[in-house]
DNA sequence: CTGAAAGCGCTTACAG
DNA sequence: CTGAAAGCGCTTACAG
């Protein structure tokens, strides 16, 4: 393994030099820089980031932390998150937490994170309050995305806007009897943005003078499974809804197949309406309100990284909110009289 | 921050001792080591991973290298590799690529793992020659899934049995006029699995005594919105084939979509077959050829972990194959007279 | 502009 | 069983 040692030994500098020359560029002979540079090349140098950062005091790497990656808003913005942080030189440490958080036991442990990375990125995964508490005593920089823990600088959709933007289309086109797929189950009760959609679509219904029926606002785990397991009994028979708003499209695509087991037609007998704009959307022709998850993840790390560059005397921005958009497919219509 | 210096002397004892006792477990008096447990846990000390990886030459940290999140095939294995990697005290380093090999330049390079991972878990992504040269100077313990390189280690399906249980059970259904969805398109031509599953197609029907009709085996680039896109032209019409395979379940949903936008009842009008078992495929009712990721995951983890820590004399196995499961579901029926 | 040296926080022979 | 010391490969004041 060739060292900053070989290096200058054969540019016949110091160690110092050839740190200098790597790094800060600070003051060193041009010259003396084209050896280094040369004899750097020649030996196929990599300075070891374990020795930088013990020296350092800095790893540039940041750990993300997420519930799972099975979804596709995880897997997304996961992506967008890594390569952001790479074009900066910074690397991603991956965690994922996939049970439920309980009181009493903590699925973090303080060796996870501390001395080992220089920041975190908390892709919505609810926290117990000893796991917050934890969190806390790490005091590393840290930004949410999705949904926001006490105070930390969080990115994220308006969750009500989205949910309501998918209601009125619905409304607008004439729908009356409207049901809402994405309340949270209580495992998964501790998220805020079950809740924030099925708030919005509860107002929206008021707000429009009609009834909130409580056995047509379906809690879920957020699978397409479990959407698909709930909204079935409630398509059965007459008495059904004309149309659904699922919390996201994975949950729009249980509701397809639930109503295809049924023998619904979409639109003609229901009208469907997710929110995402999941890779799926476009070619299942889902109407949705999309969310533009890459922009979510370059601004959480530019948001983390210029926390831990500069220090943290300056307060970043507490919390920035991306619109979204609704996007009209074939998956809605007006109800059939 | 605390340091191995802070416990040994809150313990009495040198830096040694509290080294030996929170490790090798090697000869420590039994009430030297009690104190030295206290002392770290009144400190709450977390060694540092930095210092521990200089002193020792071994980071703990592996590099999972996958050519894109999106895909459920993916995101299931990293979440698989992430936690059996976690559970072994080891993290992992995610690296996504999204960009197409292209001879002449390298989306590598070997700051990426040299000193920084103790061995790479290589997702099917496809190298340049050049890229391959990089990764074989490197000389890190390597796993592949998915798709082999050269002579690395690899767990995977048999592409061709998996894609073969899909066309049997179309054809002992009774079909004769099958398409097939999944070849490679030029961007992703180096990949080995969509042209293994192409392959057993053709020769399934060739067994069968049926002609190979090549427009009817498609290129694609593996996403829903291509599978889409690409038959949709030749369900057109009456000359269509009675049932598609489509190599991953993805561009199965692809198809139903199309299938959708042309009337046509799935699968009435048409069979539908998929290869994974992805999270939708019951919700959907799909028919598919079920592969086991998470298993994958572990077994190229453990292959991994024992290449590293038995030292590269012991040549791990080079290949491990995982079997496949036809699940029947609503999508695939005998074809209407 | 450059070098010698201390220091980052551990591990690991080497003595005892 | 335990300690003193060297060493891992860098960075960074401090002199010059």
């Amino acid at each position: 393994m060739t060292t900053i040692a070989d290096v200058a030994k054969r540019a016949g500098v110091s160690v110092a030099t050839v740190s200098r020359t790597l790094h800060h560029s600070a003051k060193v002979d041009p010259r003396t820089r084209e050896r280094v540079l040369q004899a750097a090349s020649e030996l196929e140098y990599v300075a070891s980031p374990t020795a930088t950062s013990l020296a350092s005091g800095r790893t540039r790497v940041i750990a993300v932390v997420a519930p799972m990656m099975s979804r596709w808003f995880f897997a997304s913005i996961l992506t967008a998150i890594e390569q952001s942080l790479r074009e900066d030189d910074y690397h991603a440490l991956l965690m994922v937490l996939e049970d439920q958080p309980t009181e009493g036991h903590s699925r973090l442990a303080p060796e996870m994170f501390a001395k080992r990375v220089d920041g975190i990125v908390w892709l919505n995964v609810p926290l117990s309050s000893q796991e917050e508490d934890l969190m806390r005593r790490l005091a590393l920089p840290m930004v949410c995305v999705g949904a926001p823990i006490g105070e930390t600088p969080t990115v994220m959709i308006d969750d009500r806007r989205a949910a309501r933007a998918g209601v009125e289309h619905l409304l607008a086109l004439g729908h009356r009897r409207i049901a809402f797929v994405g309340t949270a189950v209580e495992s998964i009760a501790h998220m805020s943005t079950p809740a924030a959609r099925g708030d919005a679509f509860r107002e929206a219904l008021i707000e429009a003078g009609l009834p909130v029926r409580e056995d047509w606002v379906l809690d879920t785990d957020w699978t397409a499974d479990a959407a698909a397991a709930m909204v079935e009994p409630i398509l059965r028979g007459p008495d059904r809804p004309t149309a659904v708003l699922a919390a996201s499209d994975e949950m729009a695509i249980g509701v397809v197949g639930a109503a295809r087991r049924l023998g619904l037609r979409i639109p003609e007998d229901l009208s469907l309406v997710g929110i995402d704009d999941h890779t799926f959307a476009a070619a299942l022709g889902l109407t949705t309100v999309r969310q533009d998850v890459p922009a979510q993840g370059r601004a959480a790390t530019s948001l983390l990284l210029s926390a831990i560059e500069q220090g943290a005397d300056h307060p970043p921005a507490t919390r920035i909110e991306l619109g979204t958009e609704l996007i009209v497919r074939d998956t809605s219509a007006p109800p059939s009289s």
